[in-house]
DNA sequence: CTGTTAGCGCTTTCAC
DNA sequence: GTGAAAGCGCTAACAG
């Protein structure tokens, strides 16, 4: 039924191997023939078929990628700029999401596998000794976006976490804040939830701030557990004048939180978010966060990716891009800080 | 170097037509052969290789799916809902960014049925003969989430956006409301643009209430156009005390607008929303929406696909899933509503 | 520059 | 229940 390339040869007057060749852009081909096979393909519809292709070449120009939940805020933004990549670079990819859950990524990546994708690209909080194991099963390239395992046994792309939420906590305390609370991320999250802690933690810790728990508070990410843990926050005696949330749908929480208390931002309480997605901007006051270039992590991860598969020559296997504070309107401007 | 079927079958002892079987849960093996044949898989580590599976069966369990923009509220919520549902069928899916352009769209329908994908998945504004065209020329299914084509040939799912605009407008109405204001989508997007104009129109028409066209602003689905237009509108000297917006981020940025120019929603200005995506509980006040069950949407057309792919048998081609209002605080409650 | 010839790893009749 | 054998549609040496 669909026409095959043996069908065209035949049209064209050709071998199979001449249209491969035509249909390749292999320049070993004389303009006449090309001609003649080109005018054969139009004429009979012709439409490579991928899969044969990848069974006799061993490349699929499929890469896959496992995401925790793609309509995530953050995690879209990251598929994007993976995606645009892969185009970029001939590739498409296949989308999966994991949710995190172990037995769900360790299935995934076998999936994969199993579809003969050229290489792996990997999302997700925790990369365990399980996950290790898994990927080096593969013959395939994986390329970490947004994470890392803790060994760098993996290539990956990242943004210093740490450092960035002791610049954030830092950014407080030179505000003159003495109470600076933060809501973290899920403590078994190494980097988006345990290691911006510590960075919270040392910052304090530098500035000879002490670090009272009933300041901490332990969120999912999610909106509602920003605006419940500042709410509960407001409630002490001792109120916090300053929080630092672990991204930014908990920290717009943290607004909302004050604003329903009656308190304004920043003036009776600044907040300062990480990672600095869209929604920063459409919130009123808009807000101050830490920039982590989502786009670029999953462009740059890609971008490695396909020096991997092409057997190109890397030499940072482990990509660190910039971060920095975007300063908006929930954190007042340096100059006319006060405690 | 990787291990093939052929491999297992004399590590087993037995054909590869046995060792597929196994693999492919048939029935028609004894017990005992079954269990040389799975420990023999287990020995060696057999991964089965989808790509020549694919190339022999013809079925390749994957999907393309076509996508404006991941990164968007809109539809990463409904490419979840279709990557579930794909899960839960066994389909993976390959997720291709068309920013809407047509061009690209029909590039990419091309390199998805050359990747010999089981069924298609479109979602897009508009629907055009030359989609139809490269559609037809496929042998497998399509299905458009969230959009439609003029004539109904292809299958979709949707919800009736003419009349979920027209209740939108009308609710407005029933609070009094003179003048009512509406930020569009693009003119050039069928469903999400045009149709929920003349929903409004409509609406407007069927209250005898006049059209004013100074209350009518064209944006294109983005936060800052909502902004911007709802900025415009206050400087009128017959200001509107109500919006209706075609969308949920314009709806943000018309409480903002409203709120920067020292008015309260609802009070001084009620705002209306369209689609009920996860931020419109991140905003204060709350934003009245018209519910599109995005996820929903993504979860039946992939099942509907499914049906397609299998040749089952399938009643309605064209599904219109309810919508409702959804009330929150930025509109003022019905029983306390005046002029 | 072009054609011949093996496969790629699996499914699928068709026999037995 | 099981095996033999013929492809699926293409690429990739290898010859010429």
């Amino acid at each position: 039924m669909p026409v095959t390339i043996y069908d065209v040869a035949r049209e064209a007057g050709v071998s199979m191997a001449t249209v491969s060749r035509v249909v390749n852009g292999n320049p070993n081909v004389k303009p006449l023939t090309r001609k003649k096979v080109l005018s054969a393909i139009e004429r009979l519809g012709y439409r490579p078929n991928a899969v044969a292709r990848g069974l006799a070449s061993k490349k699929t120009t499929t890469v896959g990628v496992i995401i925790p939940d793609v309509s995530s805020l953050f995690f879209s933004e990251l598929a994007r700029g993976i995606e645009d990549i892969a185009t970029m670079y001939k590739y498409n990819i296949i989308l999966c999401n994991s949710d995190q859950r172990l037995e769900k990524e360790l299935q995934l990546i076998n999936t994969l596998l199993e579809k003969q994708v050229d290489g792996l690209l990997f999302m997700g909080a925790e990369i365990k000794e399980d996950h290790l194991q898994a990927l080096k099963s593969a013959s395939v390239p994986t390329v970490l976006a947004a994470t890392r395992d803790a060994d760098n046994t993996l290539p990956s792309v990242t943004i210093d976490h740490f450092q960035a939420a002791y610049d954030a906590t830092r950014e407080l305390i030179d505000h003159g804040h003495k109470r600076i609370a933060m809501i973290t991320g899920p403590m078994n999250d190494p980097l988006g939830g345990l290691i911006r802690y510590e960075g919270y933690k040392r910052a304090l810790q530098d500035a000879g701030l002490p670090l009272d728990e009933a300041l901490v508070a332990h969120g999912n990410f999610f909106y509602e557990s920003g605006l419940k843990a500042t709410a509960q926050f407001l409630t002490l005696t001792e109120r916090p004048t300053a929080v630092f949330a672990a991204n930014d749908e908990m920290a717009i929480g943290a607004i909302h939180a004050a604003q329903d208390a009656g308190l304004q931002v920043p003036r009776d309480l600044e907040v300062i978010g990480h990672d600095n997605i869209r929604l920063v901007e459409m919130v009123r006051p808009r807000l101050t966060s830490v920039v982590q270039p989502m786009y670029d992590i999953g462009a740059v991860a890609m971008r490695l990716l396909t020096k991997y598969m092409n057997n190109e020559q890397v030499d940072e296997h482990v990509v660190l891009l910039p971060h920095r504070i975007e300063h908006r309107e929930s954190t007042r401007p340096r100059e006319t800080a006060d405690s």
